[in-house]
DNA sequence: CACTGAAGTGGTCATGCGCCCACTCTAAAT
DNA sequence: ATTTAGAGTGGGCGCATGACCACTTCAGTG
């Protein structure tokens, strides 16, 4: 076995095995020898990378946080233009369907991970807070009461991503996919826009 | 230290030990070590009760769903009168706001737990799939995306009772606790049975 | 062409977890 | 009074995980 020869984007390379591992095997698989296994390399190249496993998982997240982008766009173009409903609805629908804020949640079970995260975070904040703050604004909500309720829907809909964790209906077994996942929050968000006193 | 004096109901002072330490130290800390510790009593004693620690889990589960029997009596009544929106939501509000039901996804994260789960799960079922379904009804949706919907309302609820796990807003550092959730769900639901196309 | 340092490897360690089990104690049965 | 079954105790085992580190290899520098 060949050792010291430069893998091409390790970084990368660990954050596309750390998804695979995620969709795959659930949260509860997702090791630091899990992702370096893997990903086909030594246990080492994660601490030489990063100096701890939650902070690897921290820049993980935020890298994924980071492709929010294109929504985010969207979402401004939506909120600029006359017929609100239609184009905030596909927006929305875009952000809050996206795996990458899916996968946020997950990491949060880990506690010291949580800590970790808020020292990071602020840069992917603006995009989220703007879509969330949009929906209570809709809602004609306490700012504080719509953030919450936003929280909850995202939070909600992550694990089901990776995983179908819903117990509600054991009788499902499959994940529900990502699809369908779109389509539940596109009708969430159109029956909270039709609001008889909606603002368009 | 006396040993073999026989303890009074150790399924529920262990029940009541797990809950107090999933409240206190969130779900990441809730190993069966911290739950015989919290009871104190022995290691033993776990184990001499429950085949296994997910039995215990699945068990403590079930145990906090079963009383939910109070909210679900309420909803049926309100599914009687005439003055839907009301009621139901009051008692959509108690059913979704419930702790019980909030403990109910975090354990899901453990996976052997959730095969468990699913064996004795449908003695809870009922009760939940009602007002479920009832939300689905006036979501006129499919029942499949009502139930979808409904699963990410409440498991993105449960994190936030437990610990206050959510990072969109990371500025908000306390956990938003069980009155602030209660008003949040009811306010959701309330939009949503504002829809103009209502039945009552 | 030697030198140096960055990068990858894998053996090893400490920790914490769930679980087993030999032991002890109590209370009910004969 | 002796026996026996049930219940609580805590030492310790096996395993998995994250972290550490001595060693190896290669690219770039003068």
């Amino acid at each position: 076995m060949p050792t010291g020869v430069a893998l091409r984007d390790p970084r990368t390379q660990l954050f596309d095995a750390a998804e695979r591992v995620l969709l795959r095997d659930g949260p509860s698989a997702l090791t630091s020898r899990a992702v370096t296994d893997e990903a086909q390399v030594a246990k080492g190249v994660l601490h030489r990378h990063f100096t701890d496993f939650d902070d690897f998982l921290a820049e993980f997240v935020m890298d994924r946080v980071g492709r929010l982008d294109g929504p985010a766009a969207a979402l401004r173009e939506a909120a600029g233009t006359g017929s609100v409903i239609g184009n905030l609805t596909e927006a929305l629908t875009a952000l809050f369907g996206s795996v990458a804020v899916a996968i946020v949640p997950l990491l949060t079970f880990r506690d010291p991970l949580r800590v970790r995260l808020r020292e990071v975070w602020p840069a992917g904040v603006p995009v989220l807070t703007e879509g969330v703050d949009m929906i209570a604004a809709y809602l004609r909500q306490e700012r504080d009461l719509g953030r919450l309720a936003a929280d909850a829907e995202v939070d909600g809909l992550a694990p089901m991503l990776v995983g179908g964790a819903h117990l509600l209906f054991a009788d499902r077994a499959a994940p529900p996919g990502a699809e369908a996942v779109r389509k539940v929050v596109s009708s969430v968000i159109g029956a909270v826009l039709r609001d008889p006193a909606k603002r368009d």
